[in-house]
DNA sequence: TAGGCCATCTGGTCCT
DNA sequence: AGGACCAGATGGCCTA
């Protein structure tokens, strides 16, 4: 079940894609999606006004109505980037969990769902090794 | 070409 | 009120 840890090698794996940062130039994107989120420095939203982020929903069959949360492009472009910066900084600690979980140096890089697998697996043995010693 | 993986956008919900 | 978190949708890239 553990073979693979037999041949343990901490090898630093190198990602094989420049994914791991976030977009840093405007998209090339055919619907022109992507454009100008590089910096939510860059991002005015000062003159959007707080009444015009919601917005009356009818409701569902029992007559009341629902403010609904709706954002402004302003915002919602900051919603993005805000969400950007987080899967960044989530894929850099599947970068690092990578770096602790054993594998074959020849082994392409590990997936996500592959590296918490892994991690389970290797604790799972870890864990053993320390109670049955 | 199909399937896997990933980045990104988006809207809903939770939390502070 | 607004940011964090989450999951679904979409599209691009890569490999078998």
């Amino acid at each position: 079940m553990f073979d693979l840890v037999s041949d343990v090698d901490f090898v630093e794996m190198v990602p094989n894609k420049s994914v791991l940062a976030p977009k840093e130039t405007h998209s090339t994107d055919s619907n022109g999606r992507y454009q100008d989120l590089t910096s939510i420095h860059a991002l005015d939203i000062s003159t959007a006004r707080s009444d015009d982020f919601y917005a009356t929903v009818s409701g569902s069959g029992n007559g009341k109505a629902k403010r609904k949360r709706v954002i402004s492009t302003v915002q919602r472009r900051a919603a993005n980037v805000r969400e950007r910066k987080r899967m960044f900084s989530l894929n850099e600690a599947f970068e690092r969990l990578r770096g602790k979980v054993p594998t074959f140096a020849y082994e392409k890089r590990l997936s996500r769902i592959e590296t918490l697998r892994l991690a389970i697996i290797y604790i799972a043995f870890m864990t053993d090794m320390l109670e049955n010693n």
